[in-house]
DNA sequence: ACGGCGCATTGATTCAACTCAACTCCAAAC
DNA sequence: GTTTGGAGTTGAGTTGAATCAATGCGCCGT
């Protein structure tokens, strides 16, 4: 599901109407938690980072959105979080209204949303125990099973994974620090569970091993 | 929204005629986390609590439903959480492909599903900021001020709260232990900003301090 | 009234992750 | 080719919450 940009699916042609293309820069603030909210978002290339904030500061990073992901479809008047470009991206706006209206006749893509939104539901829940009971190792591992990039075309299942996020978005988003992240990287790098290419390119060496810690099994 | 019951809801008229009533004891598993999934579920009284397991035994509890709520909504041929009774509880039954069947044909359900779901997923957003970000103070007086029963029928806007859970299923709602549980309520308790009844009502007597701890200010 | 049994509280100690600080490594800019 | 600065790693010391260990408190059944 994409608009504003080549797409097969009819059901969106009448979106395509509605939509608004914008180019974003790096960094580039898409919506702003606590501003008021009449914009709904779907990117179409490059990648945001979605988070919440305390008045002190602290993020955490919700989640991180890719080509195709809708941002912006919570109900209410305000938005609930903050959303930032992470690399130069497009994304079409639409006003809020028009894209209600539209779906409201429009009953498979009202159910195409309630598919994804459910979708995001289970993963948040997913996100919810790793944060409430999970180590830092098994955050990490079971942040990189998943990781979409598991190139699977190798020999012996290695996959490597691609890491377009910093360190301290990485924390964040495990609700982390910095320095826990890079020491449980390199623990698994020490333990030959993987392997660093580069920083931002890792090789899952044992995918078996990966899986187990992710689980908390040591 | 509520079915197997008394409802004024036209649309959930339909639905009421797949329904299979069914009564639960306190502790009764209504949804094993891995069994395969043909079942959606209905509250229509008592306490339900959801939480994941790792397999060493560790649980995170998802959230605490009611009346109303629906249950295994979530797509997948397996349910990805556990569902047991609190109390004894009553709940209605659907088998999904049925309730699938009834939902494709009824598009205002759907939207009300769908607004259901966007609800909940800001929800766990919001725990998902608790758990990554928030001290155990702080966790306890967000989930003080989330839950419903503050009754504001009384003087000066103190509000009382029912907590209808033990101490271990708060822990395990927040990413705590029991005594840490404790300890917080306690802490409370001595900064004068709650009051305890019993051990399961809670006057609040400083929501103003409340809400700000719960936002992390000192 | 009296055990007895969960549940909750409180205290002492430990530990995983945080904080603070120094150092390394690139990659871009000059 | 050297400088500069942001990102990452590593080390030392601290700390908030976990763990281990009693003890207290209701409430139910006898």
């Amino acid at each position: 599901m994409r608009v504003c940009g080549s797409t097969a699916d009819a059901s969106l042609a009448r979106l395509e109407a509605l939509a608004e293309p914008i180019l974003l820069d790096a960094g580039a603030v898409l919506i702003r938690e606590g501003d008021e909210a009449p914009h709904i978002f779907n990117i179409t290339s490059g990648s945001v980072r979605v988070f919440k904030r305390l008045p002190n500061g602290r993020r955490q990073i919700i989640g991180f959105l890719f080509r195709g992901d809708f941002l912006g479809l919570a109900i209410g008047d305000a938005y609930v979080f903050t959303a930032e470009a992470m690399e130069p991206s497009s994304v079409c706006r639409f006003r809020k209204a028009a894209f209600r209206a539209l779906v409201q006749d429009d009953p498979p893509l009202e159910h195409a949303l309630l598919n994804r939104t459910s979708h995001e539901l289970a993963a948040a829940q997913n996100q919810m125990l790793l944060l409430g009971r999970k180590t830092a190792i098994e955050r990490l591992a079971s942040f990189l099973l998943d990781l979409p990039n598991h190139d699977l075309s190798r020999p012996a299942g290695a996959g490597h994974v691609r890491l377009p996020m910093t360190r301290g978005e990485i924390a964040d988003y495990l609700g982390l620090t910095i320095e826990t992240v890079s020491r449980s990287i390199t623990r698994l790098k020490t333990q030959g569970v993987i392997r660093l290419v580069s920083q931002t390119d890792i090789l899952v060496e044992r995918p078996d091993l990966l899986r187990a810690l992710a689980e908390g099994e040591p």
